[in-house]
DNA sequence: GTGAAAGCGCTAACAC
DNA sequence: GTGTTAGCGCTTTCAC
């Protein structure tokens, strides 16, 4: 019954995926330490065997098993990242900058989406834990309980991005969704709108939405004036939320003369809405956004903003990690012995990349 | 709520994250085996000992290593996609469908980003069939020639997306971007426009960009018509490209009356220039676009485009993978024996999702 | 339904 | 600069 396919040879002919490290190795007529020496640090051998090695491997189309390697080396070349969704440009620009700085250290992201949710974000942890990443890129600083104690116990950089943190789990980069919300708020009181309204995202269901929110709540607090919210369908990152929000300002009593959008997206849907209903852009109702996503410029009216540095903060967080695993590199023993103290030693750094308050035309 | 107590575990000491399986079994007292049927198939269980092993693994927190389980398998849960770019929204729907397909059964999705270069595309996957995926998933049919032989000489599922193919390495699934592009050329015609000028990436830096010059120009030579072309800046993913090249129309001679655009988003970026510079869009230049991005139903005009399902195309991607790794584990050892050949025979799927013209305001 | 032993393919540690 | 040996933590096979 059991067929013995496992083709127990060297490179005979065909190009086979079950080429191994001990058939390049034997064909090179070296040993297999060398060939994978070649591999991961080429200068340690001899130019005329790398040549060798080099040739035997394009002989036979060797593809290196990273499972073998990372079981026995227990570190893989992997660094995990969840996000709430790929769909949202910005998060999207975030990973593109991560992906790149990380490429460049040879390292491999694997990627899982959360979908906005906490608890989602707490499964996919486990199984990307399971593929023995050398570091984890969290978005947001809020998660499950058992995220921080999960992470915490491994001796594993983690970043946490698109937000600070005074007590981060380990590094964290981004910026304060609060003082970004409060600012361009009190920026709106300066360019002398009266009623300021504030459309978001339901507070408990995205964390960095109900920053913006408590930053607009302060600012509000701060010039004395009463606050006025409204809770975008589809966690405000389609058009048709900023459109409906819209509607119904209009349809209510008071309408505000300023709606600040915490999200770029619905207030681009916003904006174009009021075009359609006839409702002039600024000057019967001026629209503000959240993140300066690049339609925001382009668009008619082109948006005013808050502009976040997305790509940065992948950038950054693919140089934090870069850095954290060169020094755990050098530190090695020390490290080991000192157990889970030292990581709490070398932790919480908060990088703060701030924001821009960028005004157009809608306000 | 979950139990609290993260930490507290047996004599081992501190939190560690090296609990192995045989920590789980002491505890659970079973061998390990045991733990790992709890873990991959856990009907073949008695329920009794399920309980106890669960509850090992809560308490320890233990977290499998896949690099193990591949190693020893030979299967990973892993599937490896190449994408050129996840800034535009479009791919980043496909990927989220797939990853979405994918997760539930278990799969996670390792994702790469070639920037658009066929050569990065190589390298890239390299790396990543060291990871053992289980599938890959490829963006277009275009691809350096040793990827198709590297692919095909493993007895792996490999879809190709976003386009059809008469030889796909093993799947495809998308639509004609020829078809697509014709069909809007002669739909353009019908509304009654004369000249109509077709905008697009370098032809030969983006695949499926020139599939679709190539609609065109069949088009207007079945109209008997002379084609007129522009190529557009940053393969045409930037609305400042769209806004330079009708620019660049408007000051030629015989300004085209519509142009189609390879892109939405340079379509958008070309149609927000119009309103600014005060050229009537559709009345004195149309403009028609591709992809029907969200913002393309949302702006101000609407864009006339071709809707394409980029969602639609990542989640048959998933199926076609689900449905083609259980068959190879139902006919298991059949196809071992049939070695190389019998990928072949199952091979050579494409499948057609189709793509629909959609008029709104801007032709 | 459960267990014991063997070994996946690589690299760390130590020889030479 | 290069090779030998051992073993990473699982799952497969075969017993019971």
């Amino acid at each position: 019954m059991t067929p013995p396919p496992a083709a127990p040879h060297t490179g005979a002919g065909r190009p086979d995926a079950r080429v191994r490290m001990v058939d390049v190795a034997q064909r090179a007529g070296v040993g297999t330490i060398t060939v994978s020496r070649v591999l991961r640090t080429p200068e340690r051998v001899s130019p005329e065997v790398r040549r060798r090695v080099l040739a035997a491997i394009q002989a036979t189309g060797y593809v290196p098993n990273l499972a073998a390697g990372t079981l026995k080396s227990q570190r893989s070349r992997v660094v995990a990242s969840i996000v709430p969704t790929l769909r949202n440009t910005i998060f999207a620009e975030t990973v593109d900058g991560l992906a790149d700085g990380l490429r460049a250290q040879g390292l491999q992201l694997l990627i899982a989406s959360s979908g906005y949710s906490v608890e989602a974000e707490e499964e996919i942890l486990l199984n990307l834990l399971g593929q023995q990443p050398v570091a984890v890129v969290l978005t947001g600083t809020a998660h499950a309980p058992p995220v921080r104690a999960l992470l915490r116990s491994r001796a594993l950089p983690v970043v946490e991005t698109w937000d600070l943190s005074d007590d981060p789990i380990d590094l964290a980069v981004g910026f304060s969704n609060f003082e970004a919300a409060r600012s361009m708020t009190l920026a709106l009181a300066t360019r002398g709108y009266r009623r300021i309204a504030f459309a978001g995202a339901p507070p408990q269901r995205e964390h960095r939405a109900a920053q913006r929110l408590e930053g607009y709540r302060q600012a509000m607090a701060e010039l004395g004036r009463s606050a006025h919210t409204v809770t975008l369908d589809d966690l405000g990152v389609t058009f048709a939320s900023g459109e409906s929000a819209v509607r119904g300002l209009l349809a209510g009593p008071l309408a505000p003369d300023v709606v600040f959008f915490a999200n770029d997206v619905a207030a681009f849907g916003a904006a174009q809405a009021c075009v359609r209903l006839g409702v002039a852009v600024p000057t019967r109702m001026a629209i503000a956004g959240f993140g300066d996503f690049e339609l925001a410029g382009a668009s008619n009216p082109p948006l005013t903003t808050v502009r976040i540095p997305g790509e940065h903060i992948g950038r950054t967080a693919a140089r934090l990690i870069i850095e954290r695993l060169a020094a755990s590199r050098g530190a090695g023993e020390a490290q080991a012995a000192g157990a889970a103290g030292t990581a709490q030693a070398v932790s919480g750094r908060s990088v703060d990349l701030g924001f821009e308050i960028v005004f157009r035309e809608s306000a």
